[in-house]
RNA sequence: GGUCGCUUAGCUCAGCUGGAUAGAGCGUUGCCCUCCGGAGGCAAAGGUCGAAGGUUCGAAUCCUUUAGCGAUCACCA
């Protein structure tokens, strides 16, 4: 469909450089002014060439313009009409149909993959989670867009390496030790019989709680981060325990939700790194020492402050180890491009951190993108953890495999299922997944928990019931529908044509999210197929077509349809089941 | 206060580089199961695209101003 559609982009430019000559008139810039658009209604044709950008040209109305071009490309007979000032063109529906088909059915699992992104090394950032309480929703919108986006550019052939940092260390990581050393009573996990992570998030609660009525609390976490640097012994060894529960359980989470990693940092691994740089920024006078002691930034140049790198006591700062990993990173593995999956709220930060790498002189310093991805709020506003409005993501799952569950049952489908657990399980997570990427990334979002466990509309298990009902369509067609050979010219109908027309667009859509980043372009247009599907299914007999070669035909773009959506939902990290 | 972002139907959101009558879902109202899976389909109602200027043949889209909302501006992470 690209094909065509640049075919008749230079087609069309041809005739209007053409009389342009004619008329000698200069037609420098022409195909910069032409696009091309779509007719608002498909009978009036595939394509359209807005043509007022070159009336001042020719010095004629767009609308004797449209006619002279549409006479020189053949007129009505090639498939060119005009609709006033409109260029439109229809396409030769049987060949593009037979080559679409032919070329979905031959991609299959790899329909919608690409190469411009051939030979890039990108490496995602993503997740970033605490080791003092469990994910929660805002971690699951940035998993599944840090999952989403690396899953669309290795399609379009990127080297992709997905990393996480996981911050491990810190005052915070000290108060859920403290409140473990007070309040804990030796317990554990297993003894409890609590989720390991949520038992030390439990007890970073616990610690707000105490700090809440005694002032000492905070002064006490400072100075257990004091000996967890100076290597104390005993409070290294709780360290290591506790990370272990709240690392397994929030990687139990992951494994749950089909999230998974190449390489996983630790930042009690990577805190110290950067100081070395920052030194030698000062020495190579890109960076200068305050009179306070410390050494900083000078933004001026993008009207920004200045930003302490090195605090006076010659300690780290956040921004210090981020310099050092960068650095590190690019070392061990160059990359062509590096994306920080992290909240808005975190603008600011990276904007420095660019800028000060880009001041050390690394040329790679333009590659580093970050993703900025908006706030998941609650109807209520904001989620606080202090207030207890966060939604955790266990509990979110639990509730939608429940209700998902519930409605197996009403619906008396447990036979067909299978394993209803592990369905329900699945539909909750295309419900939570799509839901999480239909919006744009950089936009805020409202997660409302009643709407949001809606399973009807334009929601993931919808998009799964279509896909579950094309799939059965096609395990219980017949022999004789099965031999028959399709023939694309008896897909006559708009439906058809519209169908084909946006199972045809589908690799442009991947390849857009890919470089835009945005995974909400592909969900979008998946829905759209999917819905287009389901309006042509009420409509016409498929399966049941009047003979079997129409049948066959029918059921070939049924197929397309199939292998659309499978390959979308890996995309998106939408489970594909057969039944539901 | 500075910077960045957002504002489209009652609600949640689409709207590709400016192009023909601004689209979905939910909700509301009314239809459709002798028919391949009703977690479905069809239809109706619902909009001065926050406001005001400007650029343009043409603006939800670009520019300026303005209002409301949000984020951010630590020797915190």
């Amino acid at each position: 469909m690209k094909d065509i559609k640049e075919l008749w982009t230079s087609r069309v430019l041809d005739a209007l450089e053409n009389l342009a000559e004619d008329a000698e008139i200069d037609s420098d810039g022409f195909s910069s002014r032409l696009s091309v658009g779509k007719p608002p209604k498909s009978n009036m044709g595939d394509l359209s060439f807005p043509l007022f950008p070159f009336a001042k040209d020719f010095k004629q109305a767009p609308p004797v313009l449209a006619g002279k071009v549409a006479a020189r490309l053949g007129g009505e007979k090639a498939g060119v009409t005009i609709a006033g000032p409109y260029l439109n063109i229809r396409i030769d529906r049987v060949p593009a149909i037979s080559d679409l088909l032919a070329r979905v059915e031959s991609s299959g699992d790899e329909w919608g993959f690409g190469t411009e992104l051939t030979g890039r090394k990108v490496m995602v950032e993503f997740s970033s989670p605490n080791t003092n309480k469990p994910l929660h929703l805002g971690h699951l919108r940035n998993d599944i867009l840090g999952e989403s986006c690396a899953r669309i550019m290795a399609a379009r052939g990127a080297d992709v390496q997905k990393v996480n940092l996981v911050n491990d260390r810190g005052v915070h990581i000290c108060k859920s030790m403290l409140a473990y050393r007070k309040f804990g009573e030796n317990q554990t996990p297993e003894s409890m019989g609590v989720k390991s992570d949520r038992f030390v998030g439990d007890l970073y609660v616990r610690f707000s709680q105490w700090a809440k009525e005694d002032k000492g609390a905070e002064e006490e976490a400072r100075k257990m981060l004091q000996d967890w640097e100076s290597g104390d012994e005993e409070i290294h060894e709780l360290w290591k325990t506790m990370n272990g529960w709240a690392l397994s359980g929030i990687e139990s989470t992951y494994k749950r939700t089909g999230v998974s990693f190449d390489r996983i940092y630790r930042e009690s691994e990577t805190y110290l790194l950067g100081k070395e740089q920052v030194l030698k920024g000062l020495e190579a006078g890109v960076f200068y020492k305050d009179e306070d002691g410390s050494i900083r930034l000078d933004m001026s140049d993008i009207d920004l402050d200045t930003k302490v790198l090195l605090r006076s006591d010659g300690t780290s700062v956040y921004i210090t180890q981020d310099l050092g990993t960068a650095i590190n990173r690019h070392d061990e593995w160059p990359f062509d491009q590096l994306i920080y999956v992290v909240g808005s709220e975190q603008e600011y930060h990276f904007r420095v951190l660019f800028y000060a790498l880009k001041k050390l002189g690394y040329p790679w310093a333009d590659k580093l993108r970050h993703l900025s991805y908006g706030m998941v709020n609650l109807p209520e506003g904001k989620m606080k953890s202090r207030e207890g409005t966060v939604v955790d993501a266990d509990d979110l799952i639990d509730t939608l495999s429940e209700l998902a569950l519930a409605e197996i049952r009403e619906k008396g489908r447990e036979d067909e299922v299978g394993d209803a657990s592990s369905t329900a399980e699945k539909i909750a997570l295309a419900a939570l997944h799509y839901f999480l990427l239909q919006v744009t990334p950089t936009k805020d979002m409202i997660f409302n928990p009643e709407e949001s466990l809606s399973f009807t509309g334009n929601t993931g298990p919808y998009l799964q019931y279509m896909v579950a009902r094309v799939s059965s369509l096609i395990a219980r067609a017949s022999g004789s529908v099965r031999d028959a050979e399709a023939k694309p010219e008896l897909l006559d109908r708009d439906d058809e044509w519209e169908l084909i027309r946006r199972i045809a667009e589908y690799p442009e859509l991947v390849s857009r999210a890919a470089d835009k980043l945005d995974p909400s372009i592909l969900a979008t247009g998946l829905y759209e197929i999917a819905r287009d599907f389901s309006r042509y299914y009420h409509e016409v007999p498929i399966a049941r077509a009047d003979d079997s070669v129409l049948a066959a035909s029918r059921m070939a773009l049924a197929r397309a349809v199939l292998i659309t959506l499978r390959s979308g939902f890996r995309l998106l990290n939408i489970p594909y089941i057969e039944a539901m």
